[in-house]
DNA sequence: GTCTATAATTGGATAGAC
DNA sequence: GTCTATCCAATTATAGAC
């Protein structure tokens, strides 16, 4: 089984742009692991893993599991395969080390929502961050896409309990905003879902919003109104009668 | 083509319903192939490419190109994996194969949009039109976003121009409802896009749908459930001040 | 058109030197 | 900890009989 890259990309030329850089917070977030640090040893141990998880996540969330070979993931790191096998058991150790932590960064805005926020604050704010997230990390967010396709066989437990905990918990607020007058009546699952998909359909679709826009969240521009649409429909949809704040559409560009 | 509603049900025994039939289009998209059909012979073995093109979709919805191999869909279509090779050049254009089909099918909910439609209606038939699709073809969904997950290698010059002159045009008509007053101020882009996320969401996360909501599509009281919610958050929004039909929400029961 | 056998290649994983 | 060399299983694709 497995594949070479050069299957995928048919017209492409071998060894893509060595750029990946950009994600300054990566360290952050493979630091879970690096528990108690401390010793300079332990540092550049975690730094090495570090890299090859970036590099990991970067290849996985482009081209799957088996899109990709342990050699090309040691490459783009730039170290040996023996030493990627050194760091982490096979392949499937390897994958399964980065989407663990993708789950937390996922979860994370979901987590600020509470009781006693207003709700149309706190759905604004989640949607601005969450394609904060989307716009910075949109492999994470693709790579996590991937796995939930195909059934998640290695998140299945973590999905099971610690998502559904999380969503359950979450819907009780929502529930309580509703029942309080304080938003309109919606099944909270399917609020979630629907703040799900509009926000991360701009990370995971990417080429298609390309495509169709010409543009992605990494223009500025775009950005924004991007952010500024999303609001307004999950906030007050689109029928002409809702009442909204009277914000005229600015003349731009569509692609 | 197309697919069955199987692929869902993820711990089910090998060899799904072997029903297909279904989609009577398939044969017609093969006829390119089969050029000047007519003779039974001919028939038949548009049926062999048909239950090929059917395997193969059940397969790589779930596992992508290089998660599946020759053999197995040969398997899953009770045919050696010679005779696949004989209908089929190669894996990959058996791959491509198989995606060329579904972009027809993708697009079309898309195409009803017009002009002299009334906004909110065909909006309104549009999330059905699409859940629909989602429910009955949910590894079409998957696997058209898989492909585009990972960059649409195979269908970019598709995407780049069926979809965005298709994407334009209803742009235009959506603009036209903004303009007439006839829908609130949204850029018509966004809202193509929040459809299709809000709609696909169910197909290609039906095992997180599963972990959360603990039914999918396929249950026809969470089926309605979704409808109605959909349209309703993209309509009217879930901001309390939203005028709204009083449509009380059911007391449903959300495991 | 379909099958069996097999060639040719890829790629995951290990052994063992340094 | 890291590297080179290598083993071995899996897979794509083809050859050639029927």
């Amino acid at each position: 089984m497995i594949a070479s890259l050069g299957s995928v990309k048919l017209r492409e030329p071998r060894n893509p742009p060595a750029v990946l850089a950009k994600n300054k917070r990566s360290k952050a977030v493979h630091a879970v692991r690096a528990a108690a640090a401390g010793s300079p040893r332990r540092e550049r141990i975690n730094d090495r893993r570090a890299v090859i998880l970036r590099a990991a996540l970067d290849l996985f969330s482009r081209f799957g599991l088996h899109g990709v070979s342990v050699d090309q993931v040691a490459e783009r790191a730039e170290v040996s395969k023996s030493s990627l096998l050194y760091y982490f058991a096979n392949k499937e150790d390897l994958y399964v080390s980065v989407l663990r932590d993708l789950l937390t960064l996922w979860l994370e805005p979901l987590r600020a929502f509470s009781a006693e926020q207003d709700p149309q604050t706190a759905i604004a704010n989640y949607i601005r961050r969450k394609l904060v997230l989307s716009r910075d990390w949109p492999d994470a967010s693709r790579l996590f896409c991937l796995e939930l396709i195909q059934g998640a066989p290695l998140l299945r437990d973590e999905l099971a309990h610690e998502l559904h905990d999380l969503v359950m918990q979450k819907a009780e607020v929502i529930q309580g905003w509703v029942q309080s007058g304080r938003l309109a009546p919606v099944e909270p699952v399917h609020l979630v879902f629907a703040l799900w998909a509009t926000t991360q359909h701009y990370a995971d679709f990417a080429v298609q919003v390309q495509a169709v826009a010409g543009r992605t969240l990494n223009d500025p521009d775009f950005f924004e109104q991007t952010v500024d649409n999303v609001q307004r429909i999950v906030l007050h949809g689109v029928s002409a009668s809702s009442t909204r704040k009277p914000t005229p559409v600015k003349k731009r560009r569509t692609p």
